[in-house]
DNA sequence: GGGGGAAGGACCA
DNA sequence: TTCCTGGTCCTTCCCCC
């Protein structure tokens, strides 16, 4: 442990944050010094023990400036936070409550028990669940080695020659641990589980309704084998680990039958030692308990007495505080080693230093942080233990061997992208904030987000955002190539299923002609994940390149331009979008009679004259990166809208973001109430063409011959009916109304309007309304 | 300049 | 040859008021 500032960093020949971590049961007493030589042994010189010395390195950063801070300290600034701290601790101590019994439950060495249990072959030797590379647990003859929990087994076995390690088997813990909370629910149905093997009960009411209970009920049989262990009922075998306060081991006696029974009492002590009892019985696997007026302090009371005990601390304030005093930090839970190096490094080890000197804790560390370390150091925690909080996130990730190859890559981050929808679709939750984690081969771990406007969970949706992301990553190293050894992908933002729906359609999903069923307002992200296959034809990573179109659109073989409303003979996107650039070249400079052969050459030659008109001359530049690229150029049009960076503000120019299609491949984004997000993850190249507006700015109107080529009757795009004019600016206006009535009918069906008869301006049509295509180049 | 959201990262169990 | 997953908190950046 560090004794002050930096005299723990690697001049001292080893890693403090990779020493052997002793706060553990059953690992009392060990040569720690000859336990570490071996960890640093095996592990020095290894990319893992480089990122480790970095890791170590900024934590010493850290309490290198907290100490510049400490130095700087008044008298007087210390006094003021003092005040405020006895201020805290009075209102806290009068809110203190000791009237509930909470009971935290730990399952002993959980993983190995079950595999002991299940061969007893295993029962005298060091064993551990995992593998060489990870440890899950050990039992407690290995951990006489030093051999625990989140240790390579490589190293582990270095320490233990003769260990014995078993492969995971969760199908198997979750099972027993079924059984477990069946009996948990006994005392409290609404018991807390921490994981398989860990849970926090209130069984204050229990107690309750206990008192009253006659002998019969709080009588249980006594099942032994021929070794007079206390034996499962369902389950035969010997229990795998003997201690001599089993709470079988109590005088017994005997029933009407002559089977030898047990009679519990009515106390706390009582119940919890019928809680273990019957765990054991029915499983032969043992548990320890905590019983304690809060959370905090069930579970360093779980502790004290492993394996196969429980200790029960008095609800009164006296006995807490007594509890606490010489309570080194790091029992508490949420203080691991970084706090632990921190606090010691202002000479903090139990929590009575803690209470002593919160005054100068309040001034070095965030409020949060000092609250926590105030409620500790007066022994409160939680009295109220709340099952159903609410879900935040859901992820999945791997971790591999290195993996450099593209394919690869995005074919595992497909993989993991299916396996997440899975869990999300088993939990009926969509979530707007996709995240991709990746770890290097030197271990460093990135993470990069997009949230979208809409929440997604299937596997394309996740997909579509995903691989954006990691082709950005992809694309940052390059040319060299990105070598991971891990991958993983997360959703959070979780919302109610009304956000899956988006706000209105996508003008892409408009492109495709009539696609199956019209009416259904299905943008987001299977128009998403079209557009997206679309604009990442051309990318620069061949194997990217053919892995995303590997999904063609059923059925569709031309798209409609949804400039001129004609059908374009091509599925191919690079074509499509000359097509396309060459109609909005003419729109905007009030011409549009481009003949096919223009098509197919390549950008529209006024494109740069169009371009000066806007941005007057100017190219944006990106001039800053956070986690997308930006555009290095962007031709809008000119309605008055500025590019400001990534962001462009609707208010300025008085838009409606309601009326606003998200973007069909999340390069656009609503970002916030009344500012779109432009940002490409895919392509710095982007041009965002608003199209239709029906506001200040008429929208050039064609010249009569233009039309011709659109045929003489025009069909809505959002209603699918055939409009009585070919006169653009009208058709236009029909459009912006229908896409507003969709937008209402998302909202929650706020107007009703018959679609068909207004072809005509609205008169409740207030303000402009936009539609954009994004297209890259 | 402060508030607040987004994103990235550290830390913890 | 050094896990997996889910959560919280902190910091930084940046927009908006």
């Amino acid at each position: 442990m560090a004794t002050g500032g930096t005299s723990s960093s690697s001049g001292e020949g080893f890693l403090s944050r990779m020493a052997l971590n002793d706060n553990k049961a059953g690992m009392e007493g060990l040569n720690r010094d000859k336990i570490n030589k071996i960890i640093m042994e095996s592990s020095k010189g290894s990319r893992f023990y480089e990122n480790e010395l970095k890791k170590e390195q900024q934590v010493n950063q850290r309490i290198e400036r907290m100490m510049l801070q400490k130095a700087h300290i008044t008298e007087q600034q210390l006094s003021k936070a003092q005040a405020q701290v006895e201020k805290m601790t009075s209102d806290l101590e009068r809110g203190r409550d000791l009237s509930r019994v909470i009971v935290h439950v730990d399952m002993d060495a959980f993983y190995a028990a079950v595999e002991t249990r299940d061969c007893p072959d295993l029962m005298d030797k060091p064993m551990a669940v995992g593998s060489m590379s990870m440890l899950s647990t050990s039992n407690y003859h290995a951990r006489k080695f030093g051999v625990r929990a989140a240790m390579p087994g490589f190293i582990a076995k270095k320490l233990c020659p003769n260990l014995v390690i078993v492969p995971t088997n969760f199908d198997k813990y979750r099972a027993v641990s079924a059984e477990v909370r069946e009996v948990f629910a006994d005392y409290d149905p609404h018991f807390l589980p921490m994981s398989l093997d860990e849970a926090y009960l209130d069984i204050s009411d229990h107690l309750e309704q206990r008192r009253g209970w006659p002998e019969a009920l709080r009588t249980h049989r006594l099942h032994t084998n021929n070794t007079g262990t206390a034996r499962g009922i369902e389950v035969e075998g010997l229990s795998p680990v003997l201690f001599e306060n089993s709470p079988s081991s109590s005088p017994c006696l005997q029933d009407a039958a002559g089977g030898e029974v047990e009679v519990f009492g009515t106390c706390a002590e009582e119940a919890v030692r019928e809680m273990r009892f019957r765990i054991e019985q029915k499983t032969s696997l043992t548990a320890s308990a905590g019983i304690a007026p809060n959370m905090m302090l069930a579970k360093v009371c779980s502790d004290k007495n492993k394996p196969n005990g429980q200790y029960r601390l008095p609800s009164n304030r006296q006995a807490v505080i007594d509890f606490i005093q010489d309570l080194p930090v790091r029992k508490i839970s949420g203080i691991g080693k970084v706090t632990e190096k921190m606090l010691g490094a202002l000479g903090i080890t139990s929590c009575s230093h803690l209470g002593q000197e919160m005054a100068l804790l309040a001034l070095l560390f965030s409020e949060t942080s000092w609250h926590h370390f105030l409620h500790i150091s007066m022994g409160l925690g939680s009295t109220h233990i709340e099952r159903d909080g609410e879900r935040k996130s859901m992820s999945t990730e791997r971790t591999f061997g290195e993996m450099g190859a593209l394919e690869e890559q995005f074919s595992l981050c497909k993989e993991l992208c299916q396996d997440l929808a899975q869990d999300l679709q088993k939990e009926a939750l969509k979530g707007k904030t996709v995240t991709l984690k990746l770890k290097n081969v030197n271990f460093e771990v990135k993470t990069r987000a997009w949230t979208l406007p809409c929440a997604v969970a299937t596997t394309e949706e996740l997909f579509a955002v995903a691989k954006d992301l990691l082709k950005t990553e992809i694309d940052n190293v390059s040319p060299q190539p990105l070598r991971l050894r891990l991958m993983g992908v997360r959703v959070s933002s979780f919302a109610s299923a009304d956000d899956k729906k988006p706000l209105q359609k996508s003008i892409v999903g408009f492109l495709h002609k009539k696609q199956t069923d019209s009416t259904e307002t299905d943008i987001s992200m299977s128009a998403l994940t079209a557009s997206d296959k679309m604009t990442h034809e051309p990318s620069a990573h061949a194997s990217t390149s053919s892995y995303c179109s590997t999904e063609p659109e059923s059925g569709t073989d031309s798209l409609t331009c949804p400039v001129c409303f004609r059908e374009v003979n091509t599925t191919e996107l690079t074509v499509f979008n000359r097509h396309i650039d060459q109609c909005l070249s003419g729109v905007t400079m009030g011409q549009n009679n481009h003949t096919d052969t223009e098509l197919e050459r390549g950008p529209c030659v006024c494109e740069e004259e169009v371009e000066k008109e806007i941005t007057g001359g100017k190219r944006e530049e990106g001039p800053k990166e956070k986690g997308s690229k930006l555009l290095s150029r962007c031709v809008l049009d000119s309605v008055g809208l500025r590019l400001d960076s990534t962001n462009i503000s609707l208010s300025t120019v008085g838009l409606n973001p309601v009326c606003l299609n998200t973007c069909p491949n999340g390069d656009v984004s609503i970002h916030r109430a009344n500012t779109l997000k432009v940002s490409s993850q895919s392509d710095p190249h982007v041009r965002v063409c608003l199209l239709s507006p029906g506001g200040p700015r008429p929208m050039t109107t064609p010249k009569p011959e233009s039309r011709d080529h659109r045929g003489p009757a025009l069909t809505c795009p959002v209603c699918q009916e055939t409009q009585d004019t070919n006169d653009l600016t009208l058709f236009n206006r029909h459009v912006d109304l229908c896409l507003n009535q969709e937008v209402l009918h998302e909202l929650g069906g706020l107007a009703s309007v018959d679609r068909t008869t207004h072809t005509a301006p609205p008169a409740a049509h207030k303000g402009p309304c936009f539609r954009y295509v994004l297209f890259t180049e």
